[in-house]
RNA sequence: GCCGCUGUGGCGGAAUUGGCAGACGCGCUGGACUCAAAAUCCAGUUCCUUCACGGGAGUGUGGGUUCGACCCCCACCGGCGGCACCA
């Protein structure tokens, strides 16, 4: 009979479901191998075939696993919270909790029909109150530590978003956000925010602890910028008044010839003298309406206006004039620069427009051209004249401190996270607002405090979530008669996906986030499989809440991922991303029903590298397809019996490609080589098309290498080859190094380093005699003609190279 | 602009430590099987040159180190990703 994928597929998913094959042992005494994937987002449009090309890499890890002998986590669940399900229920007037079933009940059969090895008693749902539960515990146990709190900051609003919504720093993109394309304006609200700045150091250190693409830690570190400099503080004249400002470039002191602050820094307005106070408000209130957008990218030209005030530099006395502008962050450092044009290429440009004085204090460059950012001997600056950069930092740092006017300081770039989103579907953060002004958690034995049933979400507004609208909800009175508001903000959908692979481990604990035990035998996860997109935004914030329980003592390792690795993206046939109006769409339930879930698996195993993008290409997946029938007839014949060339007969022929297959395949799937694993089998089937009997000792290993990629059709084989019940806990095969020895070997023979012979010799031939069997050959000989030999390098089994001239 | 990655046949991609460039697959060409076709099996397939043996060129470009470079070093060009007034 040919190979039938449909039978063979539905028939060892059966199997494996009714026999529980993959459900998670506990407390085996095996070594652990915890593999998870990103949990997905299950929007309406069901599965892409991206999402399986990470799915499938963890479980070929997985199989790969239970075969030699550990014990094995590989869970899968739901990020089910998010914007798309709240915008549908706001346009169709459905619930969002119902749209969101629908979408998982689809995804999981998607997920399913591929014949993943995930044990689905552990499918976890960040919308579930028994999971969101947890995910506020640990809200209110970053409040108790001072990690959470709410404060009236600068937001990014995002007015045409969702009837209005803050969004993170991190969802910004070009100052529009992230999803939508929507404008951003930074605007004062109330919000909650995670400090996540206190962990910054940690964060940006134990990166060295990780096994992670360089290019991941590198874009953390960006992130998190840690940059090492001084602060200093400058009076303003006439005044008790003081601007502390940060600058990595102290020894620059002496030429700091103006100071600019954010519009926004509460001190302009106190500075600012009447004569300048007009053309003060009108600057601010000109900055105030523009987005992000327009501040940043629209807008290179500096602008700024001057306060009328004066400060003295603390280092030499001198009265320096006071500016405003927007190139000033309010939101780095101090929200206050003193501003060395002759070296700083922003300042430059400002000093140039406005006709600051500038004053060069290092050597090298032309101030009358472009600002000198280079290293260089210091002059115009009394005590630094003379000295390098590095010096006269470290020097200016020390006088500083002496005079009581400065220190060292660490600033960062990474801000604290805005944590409250105005929107329904998420999870509430359970805190109460009383009459008195006081604020209290809910407490830890009344949660989950649940999302309310809504039927229709409407926006409520005010700027606050549709949870404002349900009164009958918001409004709590407490045992006393005080009246209370509940918290309207909803968490991001950042926060459940911040936790949700420690859940796996005990997904079922209704008294602790799971149990500390089981924590330990599982921590950290092993193999971390998902998309570069999440590089920054999940990665940060799970690591951040990881170290914060951590600290709590709930978790006992440092880091949640120990190994991550980024699959590559799947493009359209014409190599341009997939999208819908590209037409380039491809549906991976179409591709199970005409070639099966193992072709599919097998074609993006096959297609290149993990890491890489690659583009489909359906005479790829043909070609696979076709491989799979190949093995199938190489072992089976069209009886659907066992073929009788396959028998306990071994001539030798396929000892030595049968030994270097399991030893390739093996080292290439541990290192997640899969396509260099795959094609080394194509090797092996094809000699053993060639060969007349197919040892069953060879074949069994053989069929046991393919098991982790393309499982359904290995267990259908292995029933073939006699045996009941199934491969997935076999032992993997071993090889045998004796085999691996070739008793000739080839030895190139090269004139010039150019090849021009070859010579097949007894291994551990000695260099005199390899010399001599090399002037030997015609070829080569006649190759050398008339030509002196200089010099003979000579590398047993490998190499002759003669250097002639 | 800055940081990181990357560049190999018609296509996807291999090449362990500096030692036969192009494994494996797709496509294409030829042969076997067939009345015929499809499927399958076998063989060939970097380019130029040669009937052939052979010869020459060749891993984005230019240079360098080396007996020998896809691999190491320098400069440049193209592609992808990230950051982008962070003082």
């Amino acid at each position: 009979m040919p190979y039938n994928h449909s039978v063979i597929e539905h028939k060892w998913q059966h199997y494996w479901r009714v026999n529980e094959t993959f459900k998670t042992v506990e407390n085996e005494n095996k070594p652990k191998y915890y593999a998870l994937d990103m949990f997905p987002y299950p929007s309406g449009q069901g599965l892409h075939v991206g999402h399986p090309e990470g799915y499938t890499a963890t479980d070929i890890m997985s199989r790969l696993k239970r075969m030699q002998g550990f014990k094995v986590l590989h869970p899968m669940g739901w990020d089910a919270f998010g914007l798309p399900a709240e915008q549908y229920a706001m346009k169709t007037g459905h619930n969002p909790k119902d749209f969101t079933a629908q979408n998982i009940k689809n995804f999981k059969r998607q997920i399913r029909s591929l014949g993943f090895s995930y044990d689905w008693s552990r499918e976890i749902n960040t919308t579930d109150p028994e999971y969101y539960r947890w995910t506020q515990w640990i809200f209110e146990q970053m409040y108790k530590k001072g990690l959470a709190y709410e404060k009236e900051t600068l937001v990014n609003w995002a007015p045409d978003l969702m009837g209005g919504t803050v969004v993170a720093n991190e969802e910004v993109i070009n100052g529009k956000t992230e999803r939508g394309d929507f404008p951003v304006y930074r605007v004062p609200m109330k919000q909650w925010i995670l400090k996540i700045t206190a962990y910054a150091d940690r964060l940006l250190d134990d990166l060295d602890l990780v096994d992670w693409p360089d290019s991941i830690k590198e874009m953390q570190r960006n992130w998190i910028g840690r940059s090492i400099g001084a602060s200093v503080h400058f009076k303003v004249e006439d005044s008790d008044k003081d601007i502390e400002v940060f600058t990595t470039r102290p020894d620059t002191l002496f030429g700091a010839t103006y100071m600019v602050v954010a519009p926004e820094h509460e001190i302009v307005d106190e500075i600012t003298t009447p004569e300048c106070k007009a053309s003060v408000d009108e600057y601010k209130a000109s900055v105030a309406t523009k987005s992000d957008l327009e501040r940043t990218d629209l807008n290179k030209d500096k602008t700024g206006v001057f306060t009328g005030a004066y400060a003295i530099n603390p280092v030499n006395g001198k009265k320096i004039p006071v500016w405003i502008g927007d190139y000033v962050l309010a939101s780095y450092g101090t929200g206050a620069i003193m501003a060395v044009p002759a070296h700083d290429d922003r300042d430059f440009e400002f000093a140039t427009k406005f006709k600051i004085n500038i004053m060069p204090v290092i050597e090298g460059g032309d101030v009358s051209e472009a600002a000198y950012t280079g290293d260089g001997v210091h002059i115009n600056s009394d005590f630094l004249n003379g000295m390098d950069k590095q010096t006269a930092i470290d020097t200016m740092i020390d006088w500083l401190q002496e005079h009581g006017v400065g220190d060292k300081k660490v600033n960062y770039r990474l801000r604290d996270w805005i944590f409250s989103r105005q929107r329904y579907w998420g999870e509430p953060i359970p805190v109460i607002h009383w009459e008195d002004g006081e604020t209290t958690l809910v407490p830890e034995d009344q949660l989950p405090l649940r999302l309310p049933a809504a039927k229709d979400i409407r926006p409520s507004g005010t700027g606050e979530s549709p949870l404002a609208n349900l009164d009958d909800w918001l409004n709590v009175v407490d045992e006393n008669g005080r009246k209370g508001r509940r918290e309207t903000n909803t968490m991001p959908q950042w926060a459940g996906s911040s936790w949700y692979y420690l859940r796996y481990i005990d997904p079922h604990n209704d008294k602790a986030i799971a149990d500390k035990d089981l924590l330990k035998e599982w921590s950290p996860v092993d193999l971390y499989v998902g998309g570069a997109e999440h590089a920054v935004l999940h990665l940060l914030y799970a690591r951040f809440w990881h170290k914060v329980l951590y600290d709590l003592g709930v978790v006992s390792t440092k880091e949640p991922f120990q190994k991550l690795v980024n699959q590559g993206m799947i493009l359209g046939e014409n190599h341009e991303k997939m999208s819908k109006s590209k037409g380039n769409v491809v549906n991976p339930d179409d591709i199970v029903e005409k070639y099966g879930a193992d072709t599919l698996r097998m074609y993006e195993m096959f297609m290149g590298p993990l890491t890489e993008s690659v583009a489909w290409s359906e005479d790829g997946l043909n070609g696979s397809r076709r491989w799979i029938e190949r093995v199938w007839r190489l072992l089976i014949d069209d009886n659907n019996h066992l073929r009788d060339r396959v028998s306990t007969i071994n001539d030798g022929a396929l000892d030595l490609v049968y030994n270097q297959t399991v030893k390739k395949v093996t080292t290439d799937y541990e290192n997640m080589h899969f396509n260099t694993a795959i094609s080394q089998m194509m090797v092996f089937v094809n000699e053993a098309y060639k060969a007349d009997s197919l040892p069953l000792e060879y074949m069994e290993g053989f069929v046991k290498m393919l098991s982790p990629i393309i499982p359904h059709v290995a267990e259908e084989l292995w029933s073939l080859l006699g045996h009941e019940g199934t491969i997935s806990y076999e032992a993997w095969p071993t090889f045998d190094e004796s085999k691996l020895v070739e008793d000739t070997v080839d030895v190139i023979v090269q004139i010039n380093g150019k090849m021009r012979a070859k010579l097949s010799v007894d291994k551990d031939t000695d260099k005199d005699t390899l010399e001599k069997l090399a002037m030997a050959e015609p070829r080569i000989q006649s190759n050398i003609g008339d030509k002196t030999v200089r010099k003979v390098i000579v590398i047993p089994n490998k190499i002759v190279n003669i250097v002639v001239g």
